[in-house]
DNA sequence: AATCGATAGTGTATTATTGACACAAGAGTA
DNA sequence: TACTCTTGTGTCAATAATACACTATCGATT
């Protein structure tokens, strides 16, 4: 936790670099031995749990600002980041850093004001992350998605609606290049989609329907070492992958 | 055009109320004869336009920011409004009301600072609205949208991306009951589909699509007065409606 | 009153997509 | 060699999407 001049000393410098009122949240999914993960923050001194997070730098570019907060989080670069909401009501940063609450006036107090925050998703490769805890925190780990705990703030409510975002976008957007490795076996990827939509699926279509999009390449070699038959390994085929991207999945009408 | 005078007191007044460097910005599409209309703005003494918008009360939740926004350029109340982006570009406002520019210090003047801009786009019945100019601008009109003025700033850019929005929203929402007056055809119904996606569709396939929807009721009478075969009117059931809005229509996955 | 032109309502055959399902093949293990 | 587990693949039925043609009705025209 802060001393009241360590919270001075980042208050001043936090309204000397960034723009007011403005906050970034990013809700980083990962994927590891079938399960979905999300990175979060445990505060010092506290039982709370945060989204990562940060402020705009005052002449920096939103989507820059995204990626530099993912990237002191996680060691990575140039993530698949998706902005997805602004949650912008008043009272929702009331509980801010409430440790911090009294100990500056207000108007000396950075984390006293109100932010609206904008909303990134980010989807890593989980084995690359090198989770890196902030001034604020204690631990940056990764937690299973079906076994959260408590989040502070509106943070619930982020992930929530980041995970409704992903899910929606998975029936228009080829998804896994971001969350998978180099290479992967079918069953993977379908452990991923399933994990994501939380249903199962079934086997024959899911592979029928992949391979249709045409963004999947098949390695001549397959997996072997396992107890059983060979898989064999995919990677995504990026040229088509990024055709993909723009165009989109799904025609609709 | 406002005085120097009248804009030291607007500045002041806006630093007073509202959040600073954030603003709020309305595509407002109407229907209205076949065509798909964008509500804009015509600066006073220059040749700009603008998209409606304004800023963010300092204790306000930024929903009820669009909507008052909207309210006092439409005149219309609960109107279906849907957040799409922010644009966090700093270069983006670097040519805001260019006319202000000099008029007064930097830090006095409202619009020199840098502003991120939410995005809202909103669906309106054309013949509710009572478009108002507010009191920058000389006129606030209804424009067809394939016969747009240069817009300023990076409007241009925030309309098409509603635009992008709203088609891809037209695959999984039902949209039309924002947008069309309380009773119409199937053919006026097609027709606003058509505007949107800007191609044709098939009146037939149309028809079942839409009523296997289960959003439609079919009234007892049809419309009289036109050269030729009367055609049914139809509403939308409201309570099928707002099922299919929050369940979305197609499954996907 | 009969005809015409334009638009609306409806059905059906064809094709593509999705969903359900069963069997064969390969890799290790006993 | 037989067994178990998992992967790869094909087929059939149901469903949805597409293409397309005829009939009905209104006002306007003669």
């Amino acid at each position: 936790m802060l001393t009241e001049k360590e919270l001075k000393e980042y208050s001043d410098n936090a309204r000397a670099s960034y723009l007011p009122h403005i906050s970034i949240d990013c809700v980083v999914f990962g994927f590891h031995e079938g399960m979905l993960k999300v990175l979060l923050l445990h505060m010092k001194n506290e039982n709370g749990w945060y989204l990562p997070g940060g402020f705009v730098l005052k002449d920096e570019p939103i989507e820059l600002s995204a990626n530099r907060i993912l990237k002191e989080r996680t060691g990575l670069d140039e993530i698949f980041l998706q902005q997805f909401h602004v949650f912008g009501d008043p009272q929702r940063s009331k509980d801010h850093f409430e440790m911090y609450k009294d100990m500056l006036p207000r108007a000396e107090n950075w984390f006293t004001d109100r932010f609206l925050t904008i909303g990134y998703y980010a989807l890593v490769d989980f084995c690359d992350a090198i989770p890196q805890p902030d001034i604020f925190s204690a631990d940056c780990i990764w937690r299973d998605l079906d076994d959260l705990p408590e989040l502070k703030l509106d943070h619930a409510l982020i992930l929530k609606t980041a995970l409704d975002t992903l899910r929606l976008q998975l029936n228009y957007q080829p998804i896994g290049y971001n969350l998978m490795p180099k290479e992967f076996t079918m069953p993977e990827l379908q452990k991923l989609y399933e994990t994501i939509l939380d249903k199962k699926l079934d086997r024959r279509n899911f592979q029928r329907r992949m391979l249709g999009f045409g963004i999947l390449k098949r390695s001549e070699k397959p997996r072997k070492g396992g107890a059983h038959k060979a898989p064999y390994l995919y990677s995504f085929d990026l040229e088509n992958y990024q055709a993909a991207l723009t165009e989109g999945f799904k025609g609709g009408w």
